[in-house]
DNA sequence: ACACTAAGAGTGTCTTAGCCT
DNA sequence: AGGCTAAGACACTCTTAGTGT
């Protein structure tokens, strides 16, 4: 196995669906998630296309950036996908 | 950043949780999800002590032994991990 | 049998330095 | 500007070998 590749990883498809959602570049969400603004383009391209899988804390903060739940990144499917965003969505704003 | 601790990810107590509730060794969760059985008792005890994470498709076969969804083990509050588990309850019939 | 650990071997990510549209 | 990539630097996980319960 010398693979570099992510088999079927969620994380890749989950990320650039919930950029392209928010209206951001690659370049600029990484820099609202923290990332050093010169690797941020790199980072999160290379998140985008599942050629590397983000560490905790790194998806923490793109999460947060994204307002999802870091386990909604890991549906494996889209209906559980949104089972998730519904229960986010209730507890965030009040009423 | 040369800690090789996870800060916070709700992976290693939820697949202790996880295990303890199928009444499952570490070493025999690890072989049932087709880790090499000199290695499994090692790597699970790691996962579970927060040391290691565990990569994506190793995590699938853990998560098909104790029957959740991947997504389950990032949930970081209690109350989304039970949403989760409501929705995986509720799909076994097509929908 | 079960839980757990150190440390070298092995595998993956991060950074640098770019190209292409 | 925005998307994307190779390759060395660097950090992590995996395996081996072993301790203690």
């Amino acid at each position: 196995m010398g693979a570099h590749e992510s088999p079927n990883c969620p994380v890749a498809r989950r990320l650039k669906e919930a950029r392209l959602g928010a209206g951001l570049s690659q370049r600029r969400l990484g820099i609202a998630a923290g990332i050093d603004p010169g690797t941020a383009s790199t980072r999160i391209n290379r998140y985008e296309r599942g050629a590397h899988i983000p560490d905790y804390s790194t998806l923490t903060a793109i999460a947060h950036v994204l307002n999802v739940p870091v386990a909604w990144f890991y549906a494996d499917r889209d209906d559980l996908a949104s089972w998730i965003l519904a229960f986010d969505s209730s507890l965030s704003p009040r009423n």
